[in-house]
DNA sequence: CCCATGTGATTGATGCGTCATCCAAATTAC
DNA sequence: GTAATTTGGATGACGCATCAATCACATGGG
């Protein structure tokens, strides 16, 4: 039975381990309060929406959504029907796929994305890239997408 | 009423602020599940558990260990009630402060985040650490130090 | 034609995080 | 010394995310 030896963090690794963490916390804290606040809106409900208005008449099959905003379908199952009842989407049939259906932006669903994406937007400025240089948002953008790409590839 | 030209993001901003939002989605939702399956700890858990052991006595007093963890005292509150139900923590009277309470780290607890670390820390290296050149890592750190000073100087 | 398997989606239980409210003890003001 | 305020912390309600189980329809094989 050997003594495997633990590789700790070295101190820098830690401070930017944990810098890190605490960036996504903060910011994402903030930006998801300042969009409900502004806009009734979760930052679930925009990244919904958002989708569906960028599909063809509004509409998408469920999985498809599900696959955009890379979640499972039981929480997309479960988010849909609570906004259903907020009145933001509609579910509707799939005449082609008997167990299939749609899920649809209403009205009021884009009148509330289209108040809510320029506030968020100018909140994503000020908050983020307004303090971050170019080649440092090239940086991040490198370095999440060469992480997410092993995460992809190195499965549970 | 004048209207308001909306500063949308470029698609190069657009890419770098999903990736690098997607990136903590994926990497965080892999550690926390990671960190669940190996040690029945959630990564809430595991940051209090990390600063109970730093303290002396491996005892904090409640919002002490609120601060140091930076989350609202509500959220402490109803996490170290779950936490003490099942035996990782438990709850102890301040004699100097008739409302005050100290949070103390149990033997479980101590076994528990003595069980986890190693693997914890071990899953950060090899899901992220390991991907991410010196230099980027300083570029990471460096960004979200910067960006959390202005969160903290603006506040909601 | 019928059975097996796969797929699209729902449901219920449970734990987590936030908000608003509340309470008791401590501190300050008068 | 007592009233007002502040501080330490608990509580309840609600929305959200995950997991496991379920159900209905679809499809391929025999």
């Amino acid at each position: 039975m050997a003594e495997e030896a633990v590789r700790w963090l070295t101190a820098e690794e830690q401070h930017a381990w944990r810098s890190f963490v605490r960036l996504h916390e903060r910011l994402g804290g903030r930006l998801s309060r300042l969009l409900q606040a502004e806009s009734k809106l979760s930052a679930a409900d925009y990244a919904v929406l958002v989708n569906l208005t960028d599909a063809p008449d509004g509409r998408q099959r469920f999985l498809d959504l599900a696959r955009s905003v890379e979640w499972e379908k039981s929480r997309m199952s479960h988010h849909i029907a609570r906004m259903a009842k907020r009145g933001l989407v509609a579910r509707e049939e799939c005449p082609e796929d008997g167990r299939g259906a749609f899920v649809v932006i209403t009205e009021e669903g884009r009148a509330a994305i289209e108040a809510a994406a320029p506030l968020h937007v100018e909140a994503v400025r000020s908050l983020f890239l307004d303090h971050v240089t170019p080649a440092e948002l090239r940086t991040l953008a490198r370095v999440a997408d060469r992480v997410v790409e092993h995460l992809d590839e190195e499965p549970a």
